[in-house]
This record gives C-alpha cells, sequence and structure tokens, in this order.
DNA sequence: ATATTATATAAACATATGGTTATATACTAA
DNA sequence: TTAGTATATAACCATATGTTTATATAATAT
C-alpha cells in the first residue's frame, strides 16, 4: 500500500480515544451522543475525533433522521481486521449505556 | 491488550519515515547510518526515530562492534505481521544501497 | 414559523512532535 | 593515549495535535 495512506491510518489510530471509539464500534454503530455519554468527554472533541476516523476511511457514517450512526469501515486496509482483534473488549461499557437509558435519547 | 501499550505503538507508526524504516527492516536487519544513507536524512533524525520504534518494541538493536544493527521486533503484537505485510516493497532500495557500496562502510 | 435536539465547524490555546545544530558517548585503530 | 567513526542525546524552533468554548448547520416537533 501507498505509505501516505498507511501514515494517516495509523495517524488514525494514534491516540487513545480514538481506540477507545473504535473498540466501541466493533460491538455496535453508535451514534455521537451515546459515544460523548460513553467517554465522558464534550461533543465536539468526538466529533472531530470520528471525523479523523472517517478521513482515514477507518469509519463511516450513516445518518438516521437526526442521529448520524458511526459504524467500523476500514475496508481498504488488509490489515484492519488484525487490529481490531487486538482492541480490548468493551461490551461492559456497552451495556452500561443500555441499562442506564442512555441507548434511549437517540 | 492494553489501550495505553496499543497507542504508543500505533504513534510509532504514525510517521512516513518510521513506516519506511520498517518497510527497510522487513528486508534485512540495518544499521544506522544504512537507514541515513537510504533515507536521505541527518543522523540524528534516524536515530530518534529508531528510539520511538524501539520504545514501542517493534524494533530490537544488536551492537556489533562500532555499529548497532536494528530490526523487526514486534512480538508483543498479534497483529504486526499483517500490518508489515502491507508496507511496500524496498528491494530497490536495498539493492541500490548494496550496488552504492554503502553496505562496505558498516 | 419557532423551539429543541444532534452534530459539525471555527477560533483560541496548551502540549506534543519532528527537524536541525551542537555536543556527548562508545567503540576502533594507530 | 589520541584520532576517527558510529551513534545518542540535548537544546531550540516551527508545525501538528487535542481540548475547550462559542457558534453554525441540520433535522424534528410543536
Amino acid at each position: 500500500m501507498e505509505l501516505d495512506q498507511l501514515t494517516e491510518c495509523y495517524k488514525a489510530m494514534a491516540d487513545k480515544t480514538r481506540l477507545n471509539i473504535l473498540a466501541l464500534l466493533r460491538h455496535e454503530e453508535l451514534c455521537v451522543c451515546e459515544l460523548v455519554e460513553i467517554l465522558k468527554m464534550t461533543q465536539p472533541s468526538i466529533s472531530q475525533h470520528l471525523r479523523k476516523l472517517k478521513q482515514a476511511k477507518l469509519v463511516k457514517e450513516r445518518r438516521n433522521s437526526q442521529w448520524i450512526f458511526y459504524s467500523i469501515d476500514g475496508e481498504i486496509y488488509p490489515f484492519i481486521k488484525a487490529n481490531l482483534e487486538a482492541l480490548p473488549d468493551m461490551s461492559e461499557k456497552i451495556e452500561q449505556l443500555k441499562q442506564s437509558g442512555g441507548k434511549v435519547c437517540c
């Protein structure tokens, strides 16, 4: 692959928040406000991280009425599956979101 | 894996020069001055990139008299092989080094 | 239309990063 | 020991990055 494209990919992954987002999206697609809720960060911050991931083609978005749902893309990277599998399991966080009714608002 | 360790790994890979170094080391171990020669960069710059790669445990070093040879490590990462395979082939650069006698000096 | 909710973007700022130059350290050779 | 070669480290600087606050845009609901 092209080094420039690969560099952009690894830059996108070179941040703890963004790895957290990828780890969460491994379980299921999530909208911005759900990520804000789970990661306890401000909405603009999450949005900008998502933009980077999108620019690197690691995630894709899908609009559903007022919400925009993000999910893993990464089709263009032959190694993406192996990398995602190394990410920690986040099912607990997802569970907590559902328990707290956070899933309802979206 | 731990997110902090993974973040450090991807940070280490999030630079074109360092991806170049990894791509080169895929072929064979190289010393600092050979990398300087191939990549046309200053010695301190290469040394600092190597330090980052070493701290992230992506490369290891071996001293042989006055030279320090670097090679791929990455044992701790389950995905490292898949990632290295996505790097471009650098055999031409290695060939050029050998042809130019650059391999002799080290 | 207006208010509300979800998301994106912009501006400002502090910190991180990568390159350069200068210098220190480690080993070799004489 | 002294000189030479290979590598590492430090100091400095310019640029990149991540966060925050404020504001803009888009869709929904009344």
